[in-house]
DNA sequence: CAAGTGCCTTTATC
DNA sequence: AGATAAAGGCACT
């Protein structure tokens, strides 16, 4: 199946999928294959035109983010030199709109890893407990349901790779389990009052409550602030602070709760409804050109 | 090639 | 409150 893609609203396949939001795609020859919400679907992109087989063309438009009008977003984060550059160079990156209980894990999982890691342990993940399922002629397989996680052992997940995050994903596994998450409430509720559910599920701090809100709750003002985004910060928007706490910010290991609010707040509110989009911006450009 | 560094941080403990 | 340390192991240099 075809979709024509707008240059006026436009998407960039590859960006999208590299710019590790997402860590479930894989490059064989021509095509992506991933597995979303429990499908396994390919992709490409020649030009103008999305080809997709195996979806429903609704659910992809949905998943790929081509819900959102990126002239739109561009109008409004494009506020300095630095991001408009950074959105020249990426132009069609699009926020995806990823399964909540997948992004909920993956994020778990991905404090202090980098994505090859990540991409690992969440392949062990779904190879050990998920279904397998078969398509033009390779093996993939469904994330494992919290059901799923909950009867595995501490053990079992420390054999996927996950170290000191098994306890977390264990734990957080069985009350998710226990009394399901209602994603579809987090969805319609707002930004703020959403965050707060999610922090303090066992491993899911600031950052990585920002990154599922983003990435599977259309909370796109919210801001994660990663190592990377940092040092955007630190080298781009140092003007917006106090030279003291740019002082800090340098030399400082670790980000302080406190720290990172005035960071990610700073994103929301200078970037504006958008700032998701700012900060994946920011952050793949900081992350391939830095 | 070995060894060191860094990683889309959170939590426990002062 | 606010600082500090500890926590797998993989990938990259």
């Amino acid at each position: 199946m075809k979709i024509k893609v707008d240059p006026l609203n436009p998407f960039n396949l590859e960006a999208t999928l590299c710019c590790g939001q997402a860590f479930r795609w894989d490059k064989r020859a021509e095509w992506w294959y991933g597995v979303a919400s429990g499908r396994v679907f390919k992709t490409r992109q020649t030009g103008e035109t999305l080809e997709i087989e195996n979806v429903n063309i609704n659910f992809a438009k949905n998943y790929f983010g081509l819900i959102d009008e990126l002239n739109n977003v561009f109008s409004q984060i494009c506020k300095d030199p630095y991001i408009k550059r950074a959105v020249k160079m990426f132009s069609g990156l699009r926020i995806l709109r990823q399964d909540p209980w997948e992004c909920l894990i993956s994020y778990i999982c991905a404090t202090y890893k980098n994505i090859a890691a990540i991409r690992h342990m969440l392949l062990n993940l779904s190879r050990r407990f998920g279904d397998k399922v078969c398509f033009d002629g390779l093996d993939f397989y469904t994330f494992p349901t919290a059901e799923d996680l909950a009867q595995a052992s501490v053990n079992d997940l420390l054999r996927c790779g996950l170290g000191y995050r098994a306890k977390y994903v264990h734990e957080t596994a069985r009350t998710v389990a226990e009394s399901p998450l209602d994603f579809a409430r987090l969805r319609k509720k707002g930004y703020e009052e959403a965050r707060h559910e999610l922090v303090g599920l066992a491993g899911v701090g600031l950052k990585a409550a920002d990154c599922i809100l983003l990435f599977s709750l259309d909370k796109l003002q919210s801001f994660p602030v990663d190592v990377w985004v940092r040092r955007a910060v630190l080298r781009h928007y140092a003007g917006h602070f106090s030279k003291e706490f740019m002082a800090r910010l340098r030399e400082k290991e670790s980000l302080a709760s406190s720290d990172y609010e005035k960071l990610s707040l700073f994103g929301r509110t200078y970037f504006g409804e958008f700032a998701g989009y700012a900060q994946e911006y920011l952050y793949h450009y900081e992350r391939t050109m830095g």
